[in-house]
Order: structure tokens, then sequence, then C-alpha cells
DNA sequence: ATACAGGTCTTAA
DNA sequence: TTAAGACCTGTA
């Protein structure tokens, strides 16, 4: 167990913005977060951040994944000080990261996420993760299984997959799956892409569109100027920016953005 | 009941 | 190139 005082940081909110399917309320200000075939638990109370796990992993693996080198504080200051709507919005969720998150498991959760509900996608990516995962056991004694690489889905068959409840979207994982197996599209060239080519690739995939490309690049590539527009996006969009939205003071930022406003628009 | 949930694919003009 | 329709399933 170690201790962090970090600015800009709420695990809850985090949690609530919907960008990590893994991730659980374990108690009051208490997340169980599951990651890079890792588990920690986290606490915060007050300005106080409590992670379950060695100041190395802290370093090696957890301080990445939250994004905690990034400075958000000038973020916020430069949304608070434009339009009304986004300055509420930015001190709604200013604790809000974006997340380093697996590429692998972005793609097929994102795929899964579409036209689809928070409580099914998390149900879901958790069927997969139970069947074709890798179990483990934590240093705190919790069982757990990690998110199936690509290799492993490879060996799942059309009937398994649709026997996880993905609907229609077992097809589009068991094309996407051969996509990558087959060396038509490279997941290892694609992380070292800008954004928009690495957008281009990701498109070739089944199930993939504009929204869940966006999705990918932001949640697991860090391009932060990716800006997924899904439903919730869009209304606020025509509602509250009817001459459009001014994207270019944004330049650099737009997804951190695009998460305060999401984030403001689901829970505010 | 029936519409809808962080869209995308397919088909037809 | 664009625009309807279809699509799994659970929940409100």
């Amino acid at each position: 167990m170690i201790k962090k005082e970090i600015s800009n940081f709420s695990i809850k909110q985090i949690s609530e913005s919907g960008q990590c399917f893994r991730q659980n309320p374990a108690g009051e200000n208490r997340y169980s977060v599951i990651a890079g075939g890792r588990y920690v638990e986290i606490e915060q109370r007050g300005k106080e951040t409590f992670f379950s796990c060695t100041e190395e992993e802290y370093r090696e693996f957890w301080h990445t994944y939250f994004d905690l080198d990034r400075d958000y504080g000038k973020y916020m200051e430069i949304a608070e000080g434009e339009d009304d709507y986004l300055s509420r919005a930015a001190r709604f969720g200013g604790g809000i990261r974006i997340l380093n998150q697996d590429l692998w498991e972005m793609i097929v959760s994102f795929i899964i996420s579409q036209q689809n509900n928070i409580k099914r996608i998390k149900r879901n990516v958790e069927e997969l993760c139970l069947r074709f995962g890798e179990k483990k056991c934590s240093a705190e004694g919790v069982l757990y299984h990690t998110f199936p690489d690509v290799h492993a889905l490879a060996g799942v068959s059309k009937e398994e997959l649709r026997d996880c409840n993905l609907g229609y979207r077992s097809r589009y994982i068991y094309e996407t799956v051969r996509s990558i197996e087959s060396g038509e599209v490279d997941l290892e060239a694609i992380k070292r892409m800008e954004y928009a080519g690495a957008k281009k690739e990701l498109l070739k995939l089944c199930g993939v569109g504009e929204k869940v490309a966006d999705c990918i690049c932001l949640f697991a590539l860090h391009h932060l100027d990716a800006f997924p527009v899904d439903t919730h996006i869009r209304q606020v969009l025509d509602n509250y920016y009817p001459k459009g939205f001014p994207m270019k003071k944004y330049e650099g930022f737009a997804g951190i953005v695009q998460q305060y406003i999401f984030y403001y628009d689901l829970m505010g």
C-alpha cells in the first residue's frame, strides 16, 4: 500500500466516465481496477490517494496507466476560460484522466459498446475475460481474469462467441480477430502511427467505424486530438454549439474536452 | 409493451 | 456518395 498526493485526479470520476469497462466500486471512494494483466485497489480520502501496490509497480505501470505525468490543470484553465457550458463541464469533471489502456482490449471493448448500454457492455467484457482470459490471484488474494489476447480469441469459435450474448457484435469480433491474426492489420505498427494513420488502419476492422476508431485512438493510443462523437456528444453540440464547435481552440487536447462534456452530460 | 442504449454494415437509389 | 433499414439483447 502506497500513498500519493495527486491533483486533478478522481478515481470515482474516471470510473464513471466510462472509458474503462474493467473497474468497479469496492466501497466508499474505493475502486478495484484490472488492466495490463494486473489488479489494484485504489482509495481516495481528501487529498490522499492510496494504491494497493508497490512503489515499483506504481512507477512501472499504474502511473502511466492513469496519465499522472500530465498537467491537467492547464487544460482545465483553458476550458474554463472559454464558453459557459464548457467551463461548467470542466469544473464538474476536473478529476478525469485519459487512461493509457491496452490497444487490443479497447478494440474489442468499443466494438461491443456500439448501440449498447454500459451495464451490458461491462457484463460482456467480463464474460470474455472469464471464459477466455487467464486466471490470476492478486497480492490481496482476489481472484480475477485477464483480458484475453488476440491469440486466445483466435481459438474461439463463432458459436462460443455468440454464447457470450454479444449479439450481432460477435461477428464483428470474430472478423476482427482474423484480420489481425492474418497480419492484414498490424497492431504494433498502429502503435507507432500518428492519429490520422492509426485511425485509417483501425477503420479496416469490421465493426469499427468513425466513433469507435476515435475511442480506440483516444483511450489506447493516447491521441488527444481524437474527439469521439456519439449520440450524447452529438446532442450537446447541436444544443449548445449550433454554429459549430470551436475545435481549433482545443488543438492537442480535444479528447480531454470531449470527456469533460461527455461526463457532464451523463452525470451532471 | 416498445423504445432505446457511447454505431456500423448492407443494400439500393 | 448518400440514406434508409437491419441488427442482438437487456433494461426502463
